[in-house]
DNA sequence: TGAGTGACTGTAA
DNA sequence: CTTACAGCCACTC
């Protein structure tokens, strides 16, 4: 814990680069850190993630709120993606690629 | 030190 | 089209 170089310590700082009313995927966020394989790990390291990380603003692939169940509330997670601006139905983002955001297309230059 | 686990992803049938 | 399986890396016990 004295060492806040972990790989948690770099997912947590690519999930607060996540802007408001925009979503990512794990394996989006591993692959901006150089490790897309380590996906899983980026959902494990947002069961530790501190407050000041939005983890609500992260979701899997497809964009189903896969992490939902790991929040206080049984919803809450969809209501903070609801108060963002976004639809949620059935736990899934609704037009999940228009929200979505690339940590790493924060280098590229927005069509 | 070793084995187990996981908020995932991609490919196959 | 949907369902199933395997791989993968970093962390904890």
């Amino acid at each position: 814990m004295t060492d806040k170089s972990t790989f948690y310590t770099r997912v947590y700082a690519i999930a607060r680069q996540i802007p408001p009313g925009k979503v990512t995927s794990y394996g989006a966020i591993a692959r901006a850190l150089g490790a897309a394989k380590s996906a899983r790990m980026v959902g494990y390291a947002m069961g530790n993630s501190p407050e000041d990380v939005p983890a609500h603003r992260v979701v899997n692939r497809v964009g189903i709120l896969t992490g939902k169940h790991h929040f206080p509330g049984t919803n809450l997670m969809q209501q903070l993606l609801e108060n963002e601006g976004l639809t949620i139905i059935n736990d899934q983002v609704q037009d999940f690629e228009q929200h979505f955001w690339s940590p790493v297309s924060e280098d590229y230059t927005q069509e």
